[in-house]
DNA sequence: CTGAAAGCGCTTACAG
DNA sequence: CTGAAAGCGCTTACAG
């Protein structure tokens, strides 16, 4: 029927006449849901209401300059009509969509749920859409989201861990507003949200050590990632405050799979290391050595000290339950999310002023490894 | 610039002539990111191209009309540019976000992740934006998620478990595009996928009974879900079928909260109930009972028989390892998407040939409980 | 095969 | 305090 009346009218004004007729007829006869479609209009509400389009947009963005009784008025058809803008148009206009992204390497992890909520919560709160994405290491899916920054569907994006590489960061940089949750890449000057990962490996250790154990073994993540650095030079420091040798062979790398870890931690036994104690770069692979220990595909002692990074539930439903370093992981997302937006309203601010690393607190929490 | 160029020029033809000065003299002398914003228009392709902007939008949209000479040298024209379009203009021309919402009750249990891991696949499949959002049980969240269908910025939604309740979902059917994932309401005619729940349930309950249990509890989600008043129908006729008194005191419901859960099952045994099999409505929750039976707050026996539901990688962390019922997790997301979109591209066909059921297939894996 | 023009539904400087 | 009008950057029926 829309479509009818649009070929039937050339003329502006008789299409608006016609349509004003189509509408009040259809405001008794058709179902809502036709009905909706018909009056979705600025201009239908302006009609109703005898303003201009103008005003019932001052209305709409509570402007203060519009008349009291005017205002009233004009809501009261809004709510009659049930009216809601459509946020296509206003996007449009505004040249913004107040959408944001972050992209997550994966959500199986419960440590990036958690970021995830974070993000959430500080994107509503600046009454901002968020989409939260995960990329599972397909490169495809990260030129999605990049791709909603250069067609205007996205004002900014948060990279949480090492979802963006160093060369494609540099890229993006000078074009979009970007920040970094938990971890960053030295000599870029981004904006980086993260916990001091070398303080926290220090701590790690330093409990270990306390506890009477020599031979750490450290099982990390990606090792070229800056958390990951940061907490080996942490791990070596304590190392050498208590007088034990460092053994780089004593660290290897791992994915947050059962068989990585695996390999990983035998790796290092089958070298003739022995282990008296390990830390861990995730809940995550922490649990999978305790089930290695369990099935004795591992060759560790039941109750080798261990000290995992993260903190998230899964440290609580193992057996033994693991002691873990806690990252302040809502906060590290509702942060990264916040810093962002703040640059997005803050156009004028120097770019350079705000940018850096932001350190939240840790805390470590002593369970049963 | 661009501000003072606007107030300088009234006539538009003198403002493009100007813009397309200012933009070959930004070539030169100014820094990709601001060339980026002096030319980012399909006018300025069509300038450059000489042709028209329908022209340069046909080729954007691989319309076969145009001819190859001119599609060349558009297409040449847009990479030299780095021109990309503007979704906020094409989506208010089309009426269509391309952007559907799937909401989640959270994404603390990786038995969402799972599924939104499916939905993110099937939405890049057809090329349509998703953005997936966890309610955390405020209905704020989930109101700001329903705005989006009402002021145009998403096409449709996906409602997983019971992110919505029965009332706002009959509100919000007739008019716009739904699909349900796990949980379906008697009587509303709606999509719905899911697994077969009442032959899960009986499935559960006979592989305990073949053990020897006659004594199970069942400890379940929401009292009022579909899926779980399924599970007990299942559960029910297994029971009956071996001879074993049903009990409905047997059956208490938790949230996926250790105190919860806890709570449920000293519940059941402080009645004089005794418990010789447990099935759960999750992974999460056999965690939290081998959690409490090992640290003494649940007087169950170490071994008791167990079956949880769900599948996600939790069952396989703890200590024992979780016999537990297999959702198809990923597949529940991707179709419940898939359908949605089904939908939303087949708008001519009839809405209620399509609703109904869509049930996938489930297994169990046996482990150590 | 291509172009001129209208229009998607808003916002906002300008004039009154 | 309010309205008329231009414009955001696209798409598409229509004419040629």
């Amino acid at each position: 029927m829309w479509y009818l009346l649009y070929i039937a009218s050339f003329c502006n004004r008789l299409h608006s006449e016609l349509l004003a007729a189509a509408s009040s007829f259809t405001a008794i006869t058709l179902s809502a849901k036709e009905d909706r479609s018909a009056m979705s209009s600025i201009k239908e509400v302006a009609k109703q209401a005898n303003v201009s389009v103008a005003t019932v947009s001052r209305v709409l963005n509570n402007d203060p300059v519009v008349k009291p009784a005017t205002k009233n008025k004009v809501l009261r058809v809004i709510k009659e009509m049930n009216y809601k803008p459509n946020m296509l148009a206003k996007n449009l206009r505004k040249q913004a969509s107040r959408t944001i992204v972050m992209v997550l390497p994966s959500m199986s992890n419960p440590y990036f749920s958690e970021i995830a909520r974070g993000a959430q919560a500080a994107a509503y709160d600046n009454a901002y859409n968020i989409i939260i994405g995960t990329i599972e290491s397909k490169r495809w899916i990260l030129d999605t989201y990049i791709n909603m920054l250069k067609t205007n569907l996205a004002e900014g994006i948060v990279f949480v861990s090492s979802s963006v590489n160093k060369e494609l960061l540099e890229e993006l940089m000078d074009e979009y507003k970007i920040v970094l949750c938990t971890e960053y890449y030295p000599g870029i000057n981004a904006t980086c949200v993260a916990i001091d990962n070398k303080r926290a490996g220090y701590e790690a250790t330093k409990e270990l050590i306390r506890r009477g154990c020599s031979h750490i073994a450290y099982i990390t993540g990606n090792r070229e990632s800056s958390s990951v650095t940061a907490r080996i030079e942490g791990y070596k420091e304590a190392l050498k405050e208590a007088g034990i040798p460092y053994r780089p062979d004593r660290i290897a790398g791992a994915k947050n799979r059962f068989d990585h870890v695996k390999e990983a931690v035998n790796g290092i036994i089958g070298q003739g290391l022995p282990i008296d104690g390990i830390i861990t770069h995730s809940d995550l692979q922490a649990s999978y050595i305790l089930k290695g220990i369990k099935e004795k595909s591992i060759a560790l002692p039941e109750r080798v000290g261990m000290i995992s990074f993260d903190g998230t539930f899964l440290a609580e439903i193992t057996n033994p339950t693991i002691t873990t370093i806690v990252q302040p992981l809502y906060d590290l997302g509702y942060t990264s999310v916040h810093k962002l937006i703040l640059k997005l309203v803050n156009e004028s601010a120097e770019a350079g002023e705000e940018e850096g690393l932001v350190l939240l607190p840790h805390h470590m929490v002593i369970r049963e490894t």
